[in-house]
DNA sequence: TAGTGGTCTAGACCACGAC
DNA sequence: TCGTGGTCTAGACCACTAT
């Protein structure tokens, strides 16, 4: 029964994996499911537990699943406490990360600029939508945000007063779009007298700007989303190990 | 043989993770050296050799050890490729990345100041070794740059003229000091006069501002890292996942 | 050809959570 | 009490590297 995998394939975890992953981007599993035990998910591939263990170990590790030891392994929900500040690493110099809101500036239908459409993947003419937003972090403007979505994609997307705080999660409930990696490219720029209006600066005054390009599960550029941010008390960390 | 681990101590293959990450800290591997292989590990900590590779499993995906199949595992270079840049993450807004030279401004002693001392965990009035350089990317001056490091840990530090560009292989040269991890606080800032002038830029032109805390193996704070760069056509780059 | 890491299996007991 | 993930073992064959 070992050594499966004929030369040639791929090890027998990885393709485990797929299929797990798979029936994430299909929504056979939503977010906050707990999915079949590993002994389960065995027996329905025909592989080892541990197999199927090392399988999930990866996608534990990418922030997808999440184990809970004695009770099973869920679908990591873009709601949870954990996840909130995956991809948010702003804070403030001293005292504790806090949840930034939302304050919607306008949300509409354009066309894509040329950067954008290389970015996100689209045809130079491609329509987009795009939203910005002031955020407020302990409920001080501390960056504006202007995010494209191709619009193809994202039909129906509601109008201002609909828009949650939380887009990752709405990506996913609304359109079943889970994000699962991002890029960022990070530049310190000047503001622009609008951008200090917002966040009650002089023009000219330095902001971290934040360009992010955020992929789904299949790796597709999903999300385009530019931020300029105020850091005079507030901090982008990051940790390299 | 089985569960061997009696109640309230750690699993195994921490305990053998311990073992190995102190076999680097005292030195007794040097960064390039091989290490035994997984069986002799097993044998020598009279485990089975899935406990050891578990063990080695978390010291690879920290770039403590890497594995070469067929060959063996061996210590982490900070003079290998695939970690020159581990560390650094700014790189040109187009075209590849290249490693940056440097050149330095002035290295010496000074008594800490309040943030560094903190930073470094030291005494008010304890002795550091102060090294200011510029470095530039594609001959370019980019950033400036002061590193603080405890004078009692880096005894003999040399000259400028003999202080080479890749700190952290002389650390671990000279010293035995393995940087292990690092934490990042990035702002935008104004240039000062004297950056502005080392830089090339006007005063008060944005500069990304990266303060960096590197720690040794064992955790400790070692070194204290100010950098401002110039990104009007860099960017510092982040994967999230 | 010998030795190394890479993958896979089968089966065991433990710690924890839910009931 | 039962089912889950967490740890551990022993042994096997494969893929790769060095000689």
């Amino acid at each position: 029964m070992n050594q499966v995998p004929a030369i040639g394939l791929r090890p027998l975890y990885l393709q485990v994996r797929e299929r797990l992953l798979r029936r994430l981007i299909d929504g056979d599993w939503q977010p906050g499911d707990m999915i079949p035990s590993e002994n389960l998910l065995a027996a329905e591939y025909q592989v080892s537990q541990g197999t199927v263990r090392k399988a999930i170990d990866t996608m534990v590790r990418e922030n997808l699943l999440r184990r809970r030891q004695g009770s099973g392994t869920y679908v990591a929900n873009s709601n949870d406490d954990r996840f909130v500040f995956q991809f948010f690493r702003l804070q403030p110099d001293d005292g504790p990360r806090t949840l930034p809101s939302s304050r919607i500036i306008s949300v509409g239908r354009t066309q894509a600029a040329a950067a954008v459409a290389t970015a996100l993947d689209l045809s130079a003419a491609a329509e987009i939508i795009r939203l910005r937003r002031v955020r407020l972090i302990d409920g001080v403007a501390a960056l504006v945000e202007t995010i494209c979505l191709d619009a193809a994609r994202f039909d129906g997307f509601p109008a201002a007063r609909d828009t949650p705080n939380n887009l990752y999660n709405l990506y996913s409930r609304r359109w079943n779009i889970t994000i699962g990696r991002t890029e960022e490219r990070i530049k310190a720029v000047a503001a622009d007298p609008d951008e200090a209006r917002a966040l009650g600066c002089t023009p000219g005054a330095p902001l971290l700007q934040v360009e992010r390009i955020a992929r789904d599960l299949e790796e597709r550029p999903t999300e385009y989303r530019l931020s300029r941010c105020l850091t005079e008390r507030l901090h982008y960390m990051n940790q390299l190990s």
